[in-house]
DNA sequence: GACATATTTGCGCAAATATGCAAATATAGT
DNA sequence: ACTATATTTGCATATTTGCGCAAATATGTC
């Protein structure tokens, strides 16, 4: 395994493993419809700008999608994908011992 | 989802999303016999000290399981636990769109 | 007991991080 | 153009975190 695979994979760690940060992704998780970020912000102790930025770090890691729709953006899981990682990391920790 | 068991989850991603503590998991990841701190010193760009601190960190959340044998210890996967917990988030991720 | 090896811990430091507030920006509606 | 709403950004601050080094602790060997 690379170095940069392992930073990879520990970014998204890292970016789920803030306590504000995954109570955003729970929410969007339980939700068929995008949120914006003025929603997302009563399910979370920050102020607005500290769920933009929370949202943010979560689109960089592909862990959200955004859309803009008018003067607002609003935000949906990128499920398969971020399931797709967690699984490969279960995979990994559970069958690597040769 | 209560605030505590967010709390939970956040803290074992929190432990895994670090470059050296997951460094360490994929190392031990890869041997099927436990190996000492000395030795996981090695994949590591941290001294003793560092890694015995990455260590407990791993160690407090379940993610390694450790066993003192004379004035070593060696520290080995919980791999079905970590594995399970991992796919429980990939499930709720995927799934919980009502 | 003396010494070597393995690990932990206290300390200080530098960097990263999370946060709130206020200002800036963007856009919709009037 | 003015206002209201949504979001981002700059700034200051407080906290956390990772780190190395040296000292302390524990244990095995001679």
């Amino acid at each position: 395994m690379s170095v940069e695979e392992i930073q990879k994979v520990a970014r998204l760690l890292k970016a789920l493993g803030e306590f504000n940060r995954l109570s955003l992704v729970y929410e969007l998780c339980g939700c068929k419809a995008p949120k914006n970020a003025m929603c997302l912000c009563e399910c979370c102790s920050v102020d607005a700008s500290g769920v933009s930025r929370h949202l943010k770090v979560l689109a960089q890691e592909g862990i959200v999608a955004s859309e803009k729709k008018g003067r607002e953006i609003t935000y949906s899981l990128n499920r398969e994908e971020i399931a797709e990682k967690l699984r490969a990391l279960a995979d990994k920790i559970e069958n690597s011992h040769e």
